[in-house]
RNA sequence: GCCGGCGUAGGCCAACUUGGUAGAGUCGCAACCCUUAGAAGGUUGACAGUGUGGGUUCGAAUCCCACCGCCGGCACCA
């Protein structure tokens, strides 16, 4: 009988003694001169135990990396853990533990989990961000990020609970109430600390150029998104009885004349400032209905314009016609210089909003569409300029450039590209994580940690996981906190935030290759050997974080000269999710499926081959729609199949069945190109069908003792140890092969039995398949014509019509079209 | 609103890259064989004309256009 669970433990035992999935050359070259390939999967948060979305990753990479090595690569699979974060915090004020207890606990789990799941790591890159020895080097990071300029502090609203008396993350805010209490956030301005990611952001643009066809098209359409680059320019705006003018960005620098009206954000600082005091009463009413409202009603769309006329006027600097300034909700104080001119013509927000209020519209562009001021509609294309003094008729792109390099010359804008990207805040007010290392000195400023202090250590003891009086966990910390200035050697305090634990997860894949290197972040040979990553998998839902923190990472460290690429994953594979009946499961949810349950009910190996087998590896997975049971029933077959085959013996396999070999061997071929398209679901079809041939050879064809069926069974327990290697070194071990399968590498298809002697020629008239013809694959146009107009069936299909033309797609097809009647 | 992806038998999916027999695999279903107390195992079979409408072509699931539906991202972003 096969069983599937007490293979599990014999096999792991031999492949660690053989060290099979140990790369070479980790930190020297040991003379290997094989082609290297670096595999990493987005590694896990110490969360509990694995679950099913961990399954379907890494049984994916794992098939990719496995795949690999038996092709002769020297594959490195790395893995390492995610171990700072809330969660563990969260646990630890929960049960008044030590957030390492949890979180180490947790890791020993996963890694037994991992074992048994036969994943093929390299163990010896085992890392975990919260071990000392790794947060280390985030603080050597954040200080040369410091020193080139990329690391700062400025003031930001965090989300504030003011029962908890406490900072919450985004994620402990469900619906703008805090998670654990219920009551409603508030903001709250805090000095914090970021990285300069919008200093990147072209770059983070450009270099998609090379992600581009590697990458999956919706992760580059989702960063494109989140850079949100838009090209247009700065205008002056002189505001009467004010010294300096007010700068607007616009797209739409040509539609300038049109700009009739002016509009600030009703929630910045300059609405007040610009509203005339006969005016100010009203203002101030309007003002304070936004900053009540602007939760829940900015995201409903849709809803009338409103605002509130400021009683000043604001200069158009191209014909000096004195606008109105209006304060309104529509524009955003976060955006741009939170003002706008509004050209009502041109922008439908702005003609809603004139509508509403009242406004000149005022057509500047002529697009040969209906009038705005009587469709309500306003005209947002191409065109040519009208009304507009000497811009007129020129085309969109040109008086773009006309009127922008004469506000150049005039000193009134000039030329610009906004983008939506936003520096990285990166200050956490928590404990479970990597202090910043900067110490304030009252007399010497912000000073930081010198690197031969690093690192910084969390304090085990003295400090509160929720201090009161909304203070950060370290601050409580007292006897942490104070030490000695490194300049001044005065009594100074150090940096109470901890970093987001993005930053240990945008260099970690650089570490690997020797995770204990202690006289940097990551050893240069071995990141020079290694990376950058060749193949990256994991989740959709890191598209604009992780992903793109670790590319501006990589950016930073490549202008810093510490490594030598600006992107650090060639490519890329999403894996879906695990779903059940529909619905999501997450860590957050409970998790309708059990993965430990499906791996005692099935084993490790049918759970694998169920995940890989469900589609393709992009494609969520509906666990109601998959068969595990399926999976274990032809892991069975193949099983049995190999107690049926007649052991490894010396026959010549060259006197096997021709027609099982040619079959086994085109199984090969096939299986071999899907795999390296990482086409996992056919490939596993493939190995499905070769069961198949095998198994008629065996009852129906040339027996069990047949060399054919031999050698097609040994390339099955071969390629079939990518997806469920315990069952396949079973296999391999009934028909006689010593251990390791893995060792023997990946089958080699033989040309000579893929190539076909005879194909089958369609014969198609008037494009309806009418005959069906066997013929050599070399054979000529001309021959394949005599044949068809041989056919007695064409012949029949024609009916006497005359014949038009006749195509020849030798040696597949032929199309007989008869002349239309 | 803008951007990206996906629509193929009863379910999951192949064939789309490179236009040329719609079906490789799988779950389920049916019949048969073997057993028969049942199950497992083996063999065979039925079921769709590819979301809709156009176009290109000798020929379209495949390429192009429009629309519909579903999923995801961004969004009063000036």
């Amino acid at each position: 009988m096969y069983d599937p669970h007490s293979i599990v433990d014999k096999w792991i035992r031999v492949w660690e003694q053989r060290r099979v999935f140990e790369a070479s050359g980790l930190t020297d070259d040991e003379g290997d001169d094989r082609s290297r390939a670096y595999v990493v999967s987005m590694y896990p948060y110490p969360s509990g135990d694995l679950h099913m979305g961990h399954a379907e990753a890494y049984s994916i990479s794992d098939a990719v990396a496995r795949f690999l090595r038996m092709r002769g690569y020297n594959v490195l699979n790395p893995i390492g853990w995610d171990s700072f974060g809330l969660p563990a915090e969260n646990a630890a004020f929960r049960r008044d533990l030590d957030p390492r207890l949890w979180t180490y606990a947790n890791i020993e789990v996963q890694a037994e989990s991992f074992r048994k799941l036969g994943v093929s790591f390299d163990w010896r890159t085992r890392l975990h961000t919260s071990d000392p020895g790794y947060y280390r080097w985030n603080q050597w990071l954040f200080l040369r990020m410091y020193e080139h300029g990329l690391a700062y502090r400025k003031s930001a609203p965090v989300n504030w609970c003011p029962v908890d008396q406490t900072v919450l993350a985004n994620e402990q805010v469900l619906h703008g109430r805090c998670e654990r209490c219920g009551s409603e956030v508030a903001q709250r301005d805090l000095t914090q600390w970021f990285f300069r990611t919008s200093q990147y952001a072209q770059r983070l643009l450009d270099d998609m150029a090379q992600l581009e066809g590697r990458w999956p098209d919706d992760v580059l359409a989702m960063q494109r998104n989140w850079i949100g680059r838009s090209a247009g320019a700065y205008v002056d705006f002189r505001i009467d009885g004010r010294d300096e003018p007010v700068r607007v960005f616009t797209t739409r620098p040509d539609t300038l004349f049109g700009a009739t009206f002016f509009v600030v954000a009703a929630d910045a600082p300059l609405a007040e400032e610009l509203c005339s005091p006969e005016q100010y009463g009203e203002f101030m009413a309007y003002r304070e209905k936004v900053l009540t409202e602007t939760e829940m009603d900015r995201l409903a769309a849709d809803r009338p314009k409103t605002g509130v006329y400021l009683n000043r006027h604001a200069i158009n600097p191209v014909n000096g016609e004195e606008i109105p300034i209006y304060a309104a909700d529509y524009v955003l104080s976060g955006y741009g210089t939170g003002a706008i001119m509004a050209v009502p013509a041109h922008d439908q927000r702005d003609l809603d909003f004139a509508r509403a209020m009242g406004v000149v519209v005022r057509v500047v562009v002529d697009t040969g569409e209906p009038d705005p001021r009587e469709t309500g509609v306003a005209t947002s294309g191409g065109g040519i300029l009208v009304n507009s003094g000497q811009l007129n008729g020129l085309r969109m792109a040109e008086a773009i450039a006309a009127i922008t390099s004469d506000l150049e010359r005039r000193g009134l804008g000039e030329s610009a590209v906004t983008y939506r990207l936003r520096d990285w805040l990166l200050s956490r007010q928590r404990y479970w994580g990597t202090p910043i290392p900067i110490i304030h000195c009252p007399s010497c400023g912000e000073v930081p940690v010198p690197d031969q202090q690093l690192p910084v250590r969390l304090p085990e003891s003295g400090y509160e996981l929720r201090p009161e009086g909304g203070k950060a966990p370290l601050a409580s910390a007292t006897e942490w906190v104070h030490v000695v200035c490194p300049l001044c050697s005065g009594d100074a305090e150090r940096d109470t935030d901890t970093m987001d634990t993005f930053v240990d997860s945008s260099w970690y894949f650089l570490r690997y290759p020797d995770p204990h290197y202690d006289a940097g972040p990551f050893d240069p040979a071995g990141v020079r050997r290694w990376l950058p990553v060749d193949e990256y998998v994991g989740g959709k839902e890191h598209a604009t974080g992780h992903l793109m923190y670790a590319r501006f990472v990589t950016k930073a460290l490549y202008d810093m000269d510490l490594v030598h690429f600006a992107e650090p994953f060639t490519r890329l594979t999403n894996q879906g999710q695990v779903i059940m009946n529909g619905r999501a499961m997450s860590k957050s949810l409970d998790n309708l499926v059990d993965l430990q349950e499906q791996l005692t009910r099935y084993g490790p190996d049918a759970v694998r081959v169920t995940m890989v087998f469900a589609g393709p590896a992009e494609e969520d997975i509906d666990w109601a729609d998959v068969s595990p049971t399926g999976s274990v029933k032809w892991l069975a077959r193949v099983w049995r199949l190999a107690g049926e085959v007649h052991p490894a013996g010396h026959e010549e396999t060259e006197r096997g069945d021709l027609t099982v070999r040619q079959r086994v061997h085109r199984l090969i071929e096939e299986t071999t190109s899907l795999m390296e398209g990482k086409r996992l679901n056919v490939a596993v079809a493939r190995l499905m069908e070769l069961t198949s041939v095998l198994r008629k050879a065996i009852d129906s064809g040339p027996g069990a003792t047949d060399p054919a069926v031999r050698e097609g069974a040994e390339c099955l327990a071969r390629m079939l140890s990518c997806f469920a290697p315990f069952t396949a070194e079973e296999v391999w071990e009934r028909l006689g092969g010593r251990p390791s399968v893995i060792e023997y590498g990946w089958p080699q298809a033989d040309p000579a039995l893929v190539a076909q002697e005879t194909v089958t020629c369609v014969v198609q008239v008037a494009g309806k398949v009418r005959d069906r013809l066997e013929v050599r694959p070399t054979v000529a146009d001309e021959e394949l014509r005599e044949l068809a107009m041989r056919s007695e069936k064409v012949h029949r299909a024609l009916g006497g019509a005359q014949i038009q033309k006749v195509i020849i797609k030798a040696p597949a097809l032929v199309n007989v079209v008869p002349r239309k009647s």
